[in-house]
DNA sequence: TTTTTCTTGACTAATACAGTCGAGAAAATT
DNA sequence: AATTTTCTCGACTGTATTAGTCAAGAAAAA
């Protein structure tokens, strides 16, 4: 629920992946530089990723990490649902930060943190880790004319 | 933009006052017991919402707080967008959590983020405290049959 | 057999959040 | 006037979570 640079880190690194998964294994060193993450960070994160399905790696010389999936079929959804359940295997639905069900004030407010969570992830499920490489390629279109 | 532990307390006392508006003043110590808050951190809070204008306080014998406009004329939004403001001043309009503005993936992901922004805003702006309060008795009739 | 690159788990550091405390100032009560 | 109540203000501390590091090892290719 909350996005942390962690999970910041492992969008950004699957973006990468993305982007390159036509040409092969991509090292862990480039995806650090590519992204600006800490490399020695990012190989907690890449491990932990490699459990979700959505990335596999080889070791050795010409080894690194690829991107199982084609890009449009991964939503950011399923990326930041992974990292959250991961993270914090027990999660309390009714709430939208980092939380400690205390009253909420009976029931009072648990419509609306239903509805946000509704909302939030509506836009993160329809939202493709293609979606996200054409916005780039858009984006720089527009900057280079 | 993050709901913490104080922003969700804040929220409660606001929603205390309302449903408490029409007899007068309250005291800060039935407001922390009432909404189960540590007492000193709320009077931390409480001043903090004085500048807010939402709220006025008495001192003394009689003292206390009490919400100045009806409850149907606060939404969710009024107050969380003045507790976001005076605890982060400095706010990073295209980020969802605590954030450290970095390459952020060029602009790849902004359009999202915004996304979520706005669907966020959206549903705590909608939300009036006195829907909050309105929840409650809804689901208090509910509970008693 | 050497180099490269991922693998694993434990470890440390930084920071933001949560909460506390003491001394003081209005306002009413007696 | 003295006392009690309640808010006021700013500085202070503790703690949990997040962020990030490190070392030793295992596969894979050169």
């Amino acid at each position: 629920m909350l996005v942390t640079q962690k999970t910041q880190y492992a969008l950004r690194a699957i973006f990468e992946l993305a982007k390159h998964r036509d040409r092969g294994l991509r090292k862990i060193s480039d995806i650090a530089q590519a992204q600006a993450i800490p490399e020695r960070f990012l190989e907690v994160i890449l491990s932990q990723l490699k459990r979700s399905g959505f990335v596999t790696s080889k070791r050795g010389y010409h080894g690194g990490y690829r991107l199982v999936p084609p890009p449009e079929r991964i939503s950011v959804g399923d990326i930041l649902r992974f990292m959250e359940q991961s993270d914090h295997p027990l999660h309390c639905i009714a709430c939208i930060s980092r939380c400690k069900c205390p009253l909420d004030g009976g029931c009072a407010f648990r419509p609306m943190w239903n509805q946000i969570e509704d909302a939030i992830y509506h836009i993160y499920d329809r939202t493709t880790i293609q979606d996200l490489v054409n916005n780039e390629t858009g984006c720089a279109a527009a900057v280079n004319g």
